[in-house]
DNA sequence: ATTCTACTTAGTAATTATTATAAACTGGGG
DNA sequence: CCCCAGTTTATAATAATTACTAAGTAGAAT
């Protein structure tokens, strides 16, 4: 994501004030790059400000995908949807045990859909995710089966 | 969608009464190729049977993808999860304004992570989505503008 | 610095999506 | 045809998100 300077520069070129509460979020923001659901963002703020309200989280969070800064990534299995700090375009490497969720940099300009593929779709962007088991729960995985 | 009598017989090979509720989910399944949400289908049943509940298309949806002929995907905005009639491995075109989703068949063998891309996950699989915007959604938006 | 106001927040209620529970029902083997 | 494990339905509970509104405040104007 970008820097918090960055993002309080975005929320004043759209008019919009830098409450505590924002500032906080947004510092949240910056130094999470787990992609978050909007209630581990909730249970970060509350540990510095423990009088904000859920709305306010909901509300910073939409106002910013709003922006273009923040993305929404759907995520199957976990509660909610999962917040992406990282606004570039990227791909993913999800655990499909753990749903711990990285960055893939890497560009993929290789798919291309034939005109036929496309159905007239004006295409935007693609989106790759990358389904496997990641260190942890492979370990995991084997020791319960040795116990079987 | 596998045909109608294939499910049918992974429901038996699986001990799984044929009840008239599960039939008609069933028939409305192999029907539908548009990755309907559990309200969607539970629409279509209420049509022909007005007293099936939610619970009964909610529990005959997850046996289905818990037998691995159904499949949950994620998509961007909609309400709810939607449900693939289409189990085999494939890639998506959505359409970010209405939403549409389109099967794409072609596979993308190329898409490779180099082994410190992979970080240690063991890899199963990989999904494509792209995104963009559907002809009909292109002229609405397009008459849209006009009328600015 | 003080005032003012439109924007923001907190708290609560409402909505929506999904899961849990338990009594009544029934498909299909015997 | 009987029987019972599996299934359905209705209802309640839980979870995620959105709506609403009175009270509070950031930041511009004075
Ligand atoms: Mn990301
Ligand atoms: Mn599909
Ligand atoms: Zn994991
Ligand atoms: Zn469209």
């Amino acid at each position: 994501m970008e820097s918090l300077e960055t993002l309080l520069s975005v929320l004043r070129q759209n008019h919009l004030k830098i409450t505590p509460q924002r500032r906080l979020i947004l510092e949240i923001l910056v130094d999470d790059a787990s992609h978050p659901t909007v209630d581990q963002v909730y249970q970060q703020v509350i540990t510095v400000m423990p009088n904000v309200s859920r709305t306010t989280v909901y509300n910073t969070l939409h106002e910013l995908v709003a922006l273009g800064v923040l993305i929404e990534v759907q995520d199957m299995g976990a509660g909610g949807g999962r917040y992406d700090t990282n606004a570039s375009q990227h791909h993913h490497l999800l655990c499909t045990h753990c749903h711990t969720l990285l960055d893939i940099e890497r560009d993929f300009p290789e798919l291309e859909l034939t005109p036929v593929e496309a159905c007239g779709y004006r295409i935007a962007r693609h989106q790759v995710t990358f389904y496997g088991v990641c260190p942890c729960c492979q370990q995991a995985l084997a020791s319960q089966e040795e116990s079987i």
